[in-house]
RNA sequence: GGUCCGGUAGCUCAGUUGAAUAGAGCAACAGCCUUCUAAGCUGUGGGUCAUUGGUUUGAAUCCAAUCCGGAUCACCA
């Protein structure tokens, strides 16, 4: 941004000299030309007509030439309807162009910030699906972004271990499970233990129609059914700390974790804490009894404290049930106090779906009161919910999108393109199942990251997902073909130096203008919490790039200078589809 | 009912601190491989930016109302 900065301030001296007026930096507009006009950057000059007294048009003319005369780096200027188009010289881009580190990239200047992200937050009675996969890919993805912007960044998840829900897979287990473990029947542990959440359901289902058969009311049956009794039960047991109960509950959890380890690793994705929801949801208490001391909080008759939000736009919320038992927001409440003492950080993060927009305004609104430092700092990253053709993901209806069913389809798929394809890639036998999960991976990763967080995905999963057009694999291909030309001018014994340019083609100008944003859009991204900023943005550059690719020859350039120049411009480019691939969490294969 | 989020091409999405003729991809059609990887490139067709009114030199973008879709408003998590 450098240059539009150099270029209001010059904006900003020629209207002075120009009409004897002062106008304010903010009030200039400065857009990149758009590829219509000819032009880098274009200055809107509607806001000077008032003080030029002149037609836009008018006002144009007279700060072009303005311009022309004060700026040394100005080739020339049009005027098409009150848009000034400035050309900026070659030398200027050349000049832009090596001073592009080929190393270190966007990486920005440190912020001193902490932060903490949170992802994840999976229930441990079932396996992962879409839904998380979505939550997982946006956080680690912004926890790279945030990082590459500056911040300290802590990558955090929750564990949500505890609960009715649990509880009903574990008495499934106890009464068909026989002892099976995950090994002997040879399942990944999450999706063994998810089973007995179904065999669950299925077995309520089955008492409450016997109930229903002797007439006993839907609601009421639901209420008498033996298994929902004996699940009640072990909750209790559980709160009681029974050690037998204590003792599935722990087997069982840590078969999920295996599992779900599992999935993190094939997916990417990392955490350095872990918290467990059974750690802390006692803890909170202790923030509760702290707010009724400060008496920001109340006690009902009964017992149960609460907040009065009313004056906040919203309701009364408790805090703590009557008979002293935690609700979710009092674990919120531990896990956040906890982070702070691990992490001090001066932001966090939840990545959560929007479902859960009040709660986490709840949240934040009861922590200011209590004037915890790390209040104000709290930001729900909410993101919209995942649907199907057919609508929303439901459980119950067996119609959820596994995360390692969906992850091995897009594999698979990409297997099947690569071995239907006519191109025989020269790559070893043993390296294409790596290159397989590349591409399936950077299909699945980029659809989903390519959309703004706030919007809802429609996820089709019959339709397999593209491997053309504005997609992961597109720009690693466009990557690759980079890279081929590399090996081609290696073998020659090419070494690259830094000739004096002379000329540049508008395709080649276009690329470097490119390249010369992209710090920017780190910080912009960053700011916005938006991984989708980094997608579209390194799609544009692929784009742009093969549509030079298509026009010119790097290794056949009319010129040595051209030459060396090409060379420059693809080196560069091929580096920020490397680092901005990876910071969505895409590898970038060598050949595809 | 209150609150929040969304509605842009047949479909999936960009564009929303106001600015030029609203852009991509998919799908359809027509071209381009003796030349660095055709997963590519070029072109054609496709729009009441949900509707109405307002502010403005200028509105998809800001304001108001309405319609449609979703979420939420539990001593569930």
């Amino acid at each position: 941004m450098k240059l539009e900065e150099l270029l209001k301030s010059e904006v900003i001296a020629a209207i002075n000299k120009l009409y004897s007026a002062n106008i304010d930096a903010s009030i200039i507009k400065i857009d990149k030309t758009p590829p219509e006009f000819e032009g880098e950057f274009t200055v809107v000059t509607f806001p000077f007509a008032k003080v030029s007294k002149k037609s836009p048009d008018a006002t144009a003319i007279e700060l072009g030439n303005a311009l022309l005369q004060s700026s040394n780096i100005i080739l020339k200027f049009n005027v098409v309807k009150g848009f000034l188009n400035i050309s900026f010289k070659d030398a200027y881009w050349i000049d832009v162009l090596i001073n592009i580190p080929v190393k270190n990239y966007a990486n920005l200047n440190a912020t001193g910030k902490k932060i903490v992200i949170e992802y994840g937050g999976p229930n441990t009675n079932k396996p992962l699906h879409l839904g998380h996969v979505r939550t997982m890919l946006i956080g680690y993805a912004t926890a790279n972004i945030l990082e590459a912007a500056g911040n300290e960044v802590h990558k955090v998840n929750i564990l949500n271990d505890r609960g009715i829900a649990i509880c009903k897979s574990m008495v499934a287990y106890l009464r068909t499970g026989n002892d099976k473990t995950p090994q002997l029947e040879n399942i990944k542990g999450d999706h063994f233990v998810g089973n007995y959440y179904v065999e669950y359901q299925k077995i309520f289902e089955q008492e409450v129609g016997v109930l229903a058969m002797e007439g006993i009311a839907t609601e009421e049956a639901e209420k008498k059914a033996p298994i929902y009794i004996e699940t009640v039960e072990m909750l209790q047991k559980w709160e009681a700390h029974d050690p037998e109960v204590l003792a599935l509950w722990e087997k069982m959890n840590n078969w999920v974790y295996e599992g779900f380890n599992e999935t993190y690793k094939k997916l990417g994705v990392d955490f350095e804490k872990e918290y467990k929801e059974s750690d802390y949801y006692l803890k909170g208490k202790e923030s509760v009894i702290d707010g009724l001391n400060k008496n920001v909080f109340f006690k009902k008759e009964d017992g149960s404290v609460w907040v009065d939000l009313t004056s906040d736009g919203l309701d009364q919320k408790v805090l703590l049930r009557a008979d002293g038992t935690s609700v979710y927001i009092t674990q919120d409440m531990g896990v956040a106090e906890e982070r702070y003492k691990d992490f001090a950080m001066d932001k966090s993060i939840y990545v959560v779906a929007n479902e859960q927009d009040y709660h986490f305004k709840v949240l934040k609104l009861v922590m200011q009161k209590l004037g915890e430092p790390y209040a104000d700092g709290i930001f729900h990253l909410s993101y919209g919910m995942v649907d199907l053709p057919e609508g929303k993901m439901k459980s119950r209806e067996g119609t959820v999108v596994d995360a390692d069913d969906l992850i091995d389809v897009m594999i698979t798929d990409a297997k099947e393109f690569l071995e239907a394809s006519e191109k025989k890639i020269d790559i070893p036998e043993n390296e294409k199942d790596n290159l397989y999960r590349q591409i399936g991976l950077s299909a699945l990763k980029y659809f989903i990251l390519k959309v703004d967080p706030k919007k809802r995905i429609l996820f089709n999963p019959k339709e397999s997902i593209d491997l053309h057009g504005n997609t992961g694999p597109f720009i690693q291909y466009t990557y690759a073909r980079i890279q081929s030309i590399f090996r081609k001018l290696d073998e020659t014994g090419f070494q690259p130096k830094d000739t004096t340019f002379n000329t540049l083609l508008s395709d080649e100008k276009e690329l470097i203008v490119l390249l010369d944003h992209y710090p920017d859009i780190i910080k912009f991204a960053a700011e916005n919490y938006s991984p989708a900023e980094v997608a579209n943005y390194i799609y544009h550059l692929a784009k742009t790039f093969n549509k030079f690719y298509a026009g010119h020859s790097i290794t056949k350039a009319e010129s040595e200078e051209k030459l060396h120049l090409r060379v420059a411009i693809a080196y560069r480019v091929a580096n920020v589809f490397r680092h901005g691939l990876g910071l969505l969490g895409i590898e970038c294969p060598e050949r595809m």
